[in-house]
DNA sequence: TGTAGGGCTGTTCACGTTAACAGGCATGCT
DNA sequence: AGCATGCCTGTTAACGTGAACAGCCCTACA
């Protein structure tokens, strides 16, 4: 792209020696490059004494195998790809760690693209950045609805495995959202409030879709009083807007459950700013688990998710599909842990 | 390795056609395969009407470039690699995002390595796995000082850039963490604190060192007595015993510097079962300026680090070295930025 | 008209590895 | 002794691409 002279340097300092291949080694070890091949590769039929010598050479010379040729040769790269929106937030952050440590145990590295938002476009760019570079199976982890519905319109030619994507032709890791948000409803209504409130995540993210049914259906379920649903984008401020904005209605409620720890907090500071007291005034539960929502003031009743487990197995399933069996249509369904803290308690 | 029979299967399922090469579109484009080549390189010496031809055959074929035949010969595989601590912490997420965004931009693939632990055997092993990819470079988000000292006795054949690392023969970038505590601390002291106590990070942590040395600093320069330090591992959880049992202690302080937001998160808490208002009798600073900071009660004062920031200019630093110059020793250091919110005021 | 030169295209080779096959040399059996 | 067998090792041929060089044709100029 950048033209360069290029020619009028003759201080070629670049390569002075190129780094050694096999056939050096070999030669070191006095044997055939094919046989530095078979000590790579573990195989059995090469006897003791040359296998020693041949390490003794490699180690001598400082060799590494390059992947280059063997993925040339092979059709093998042994890299995965992850896919991932705003890989700041906790959740994905989490999954992208364990995904990457349980892949390195097993001798595949990994290579990651980030979605900048939410366009199909730019999920495709991923994906092609990823497919470019012959990655053998990509974990997507991409709650946008829009983003897993443009997963299905993906080349065919490498697995896939969606991590809390909503239900499709893909192989999914997901959290029980719907149990999830079922379960905190259920706990607020069983200590005696009358109805509960809802700061949700942005619409167009499966989760939060998932978490507003679970609570909407339970009410709905026990005959009680749908309130307007508030919006945020998971953020702090956004939380903190919501609550802002729910205080100002006429309904009142004494109970809300908010789509993710993160807007909680900003929720919970709202509501001091306000004046009420949680949980006396108002009781909170969040979603998430985060390290820090035990610290809030109060310490948040929450849902735990087990965003390594998920993870983990998100990263089995495609093994699974890059090393065995053709297509799995499989969908593994993690339920969330309710962890009750001290935000909730019985209306006054 | 899993042995397979291999045989006894004539359902060869497996690859029914294998993906394209150049020859393949070189044929159907009625070329020679190094014009095909050409055409994917940009280069100018092909004509207007054979290049549109061999791009409709390219798209026709759903040509894919093979990175590993590429690679192999021209000895470049437009890889980098990250190493890094607990990308579940804020700020090495924050880094490790923005690196990758810009990385793609200048179409390079990402690739990452996690540190589990800090023994310097680890730091080896991620290097390793790494550097068995062929990267063409590593960005090091490795803040222990043991990393930091292990990175220099890491492979000198390919470039290495260190984030928050101590001074050492690497090129660096780094905030400016000495300058953020001295910061914070004289804030303190200007709002008439006596002293101002402090839970500092892991002793292990170079930015944990700077923040304590700086807040020591300028106690010492100002002539306040120097409290006992209290040590936490940057978990709010870490945060908020580190403050219950700086309470216990007896010499008593009206202000805090915490090392970070997260265990300010922790300490807030501790106050708070205390029976100790802050700001009133209490005031706290914290380090990061994490999104949830502002929704502390009350909000936190702190000082923000630009992490994104951090991350481009570490990628900069090493494009330098990967397509430039030999060795830059630059280090490159961004000064963080004092954000007063409500956490800190006069002592009562 | 001859020829130099530029624009465009093709041929050949090398990159470092693994797959497939071909031995050589003992050993053990008939 | 002859021959099969098993263990170990080597030879050769890909894999798909880019570098280097060679050559074609057409134009411009002497």
């Amino acid at each position: 792209m950048a033209k360069r002279p290029d020619n009028g340097a003759p201080a070629n300092a670049r390569a002075p020696r190129r780094s050694p291949g096999m056939v050096d080694v070999a030669r070191l070890a006095g044997v055939s490059h094919m046989t530095v091949s078979r000590v790579i590769n573990d195989q059995p039929t090469v006897s003791q004494v040359t296998r020693q010598r041949v390490l003794a050479a490699m180690s001598e010379l400082g060799y590494r195998p390059n992947v280059a040729a063997r993925a040339l040769v092979t059709g093998r790269t042994r890299t995965l790809g992850v896919i991932s929106v705003d890989t700041t937030l906790y959740g994905p952050a989490s999954m992208l760690l364990a995904i990457e440590r349980a892949a390195r145990e097993v001798d595949y590295s990994v290579s990651i693209a980030s979605l900048p938002s939410l366009e199909r476009r730019t999920l495709r760019d991923a994906f092609d950045a990823l497919a470019s570079q012959a990655v053998e199976g990509i974990i997507a982890i991409t709650p946008h609805v829009a983003a897993t519905a443009a997963l299905r319109h993906v080349p065919k030619d490498v697995p896939v495995v969606a991590v809390e994507g909503g239900k499709g032709p893909l192989p999914t890791v997901a959290v029980d959202q719907y149990l999830g948000a079922s379960e905190a409803t259920r706990h607020l209504l069983s200590l005696g409030h009358r109805s509960v409130g809802h700061i949700a995540g942005p619409s167009d993210w499966y989760e939060a879709q998932e978490r507003e049914r679970g609570w909407r259906d339970v009410l709905v379920a026990e005959g009680r009083a749908v309130p307007e649903v508030v919006r945020g984008d998971w953020s702090p401020r956004s939380g903190y807007a919501a609550a802002k904005q729910l205080l100002e209605k006429k309904t009142k409620v004494t109970a809300l459950f908010v789509a993710n720890d993160q807007m909680a907090i900003g929720a919970l500071r709202a509501l001091g700013e306000a004046g009420i007291s949680v949980p006396r005034q108002m009781s909170l539960v969040g979603f998430d688990d985060i390290p820090e929502a035990e610290f809030f003031s109060p310490p948040l009743t929450t849902l735990r998710q087990e965003f390594s487990d998920v993870g983990r197995r998100s990263l089995e399933l495609l093994l699974e599909q890059v090393e065995g069996a053709p297509r799995t249509r499989r969908r593994l369904v993690i339920p969330p842990q309710f962890v009750i803290r001290d935000s909730t308690s019985a209306p006054e």
